[in-house]
DNA sequence: CGCCGAGTTGAACTGAATCAAGAAACGTGG
DNA sequence: CCACGTTTCTTGATTCAGTTCAACTCGGCG
């Protein structure tokens, strides 16, 4: 649980008393690969960060599988949509590696922005923080190239061309797996 | 100022005093067609509320206007990137109509979060509904055909099409504006 | 009038998708 | 350690949605 709680001093300082009703709501999992966070068409009622691990996040377009995100170790999983908005979701999540994660429920979330302030803004730079990400890749895909795209994700995420499928990058950069073993090809 | 103090009212219930604050931070203007508000390469260290009028966020990629975002009345404008990291960014907002707007500056808003646990708290939520916001777009990008996604804008925000110039919501859709063009004839 | 911006239409072109085979790599059980 | 099937990746041929470039229409307005 260290490289969580660590990880969220780093976004806003918290006080002890904070941090330690944020470890006493959190539960610590090992998890094997292919385990299925979250499943399409419930509710999202936990937020994970990744302590160690990967993990995608997942929906049917058409009967073809689309990666909509990617979390490897350091960052948060989970069907945002549904989560905040408190609707089911088609969205799944699982785990491409065995991984240890930390999963804090929407419930005992909530109390803990009730009862601390300084968790609340904490979750509010968090939100702010993956709106800029999502921003970001909206950019991209609004209106860069297919290899625009994977070159930019060569930059910032080498580490996952070796660990993610090719199926699942293409889908994850808008394009079909063909495509990105060209452009694979061409580089 | 009544329209924005509302909207928020109805996102997460404030106290007298909280808005109070609010309505003293925030300052009222009237602005013609065609002001910028935000210049692209500063920071954005205002979010403005549109009372009433229409605004649109672009930028230039490859020496072409590129629509990011459209606002109309009871909706927030900003560079919504550079609002939150501080650093400059390449979106403009513009007025497409006359508009009465709210402003409220990074500093002052820092100030009421600070101050007022549930306006961080109101915070949260307009980022994270702002963070819904985006990702919905983010979908029909990622996977909808052109016609699809012009579609999708027909319902959701029917009086968008008279009032913003077809090569505005070309960009925005992703696609060029002869493109629209032809989709709409054939619809 | 004639110009100007906004929208439409046409024809040629192109990036990426689709469909279809194969070739590697991988894990599992014998 | 090998043989097997499965999954992952590559390569080729064809098709298609959307772009590009260019010309043309329409309504407004000085």
């Amino acid at each position: 649980m260290k490289v969580f709680l660590d990880a969220l001093k780093q976004i806003s300082p918290l006080s002890e008393k904070a941090i330690e009703a944020f470890s006493e709501m959190t539960k610590e999992e090992e998890l094997s690969k292919g385990h299925l966070l979250i499943k399409a068409g419930t509710v999202c009622n936990y937020i994970y960060f990744i302590e160690a691990g990967l993990s995608r996040t997942f929906y049917y377009k058409d009967g073809k599988d689309v990666t909509d995100w990617i979390s490897a170790e350091g960052s948060f999983a989970a069907s945002v949509v549904s989560f905040i908005t408190r609707q089911p979701d088609i969205r799944n999540v699982e785990l491409l590696e065995p991984s240890r994660i930390c999963a804090i429920s929407y419930a005992n979330l909530e109390k803990l922005y009730a009862d601390y302030h300084e968790i609340e803004r904490l979750g509010r730079l968090l939100v702010s923080y993956g709106l800029v990400q999502l921003q970001n890749r909206f950019d991209d895909l609004h209106f860069a190239s297919a290899q625009e795209r994977y070159m930019k994700l060569m930059n910032t995420q080498p580490s996952l061309i070796n660990r993610v499928p090719l199926g699942m990058i293409a889908s994850y950069l808008g394009i079909t797996q063909e495509t990105l073993s060209r452009i694979r090809a061409k580089v």
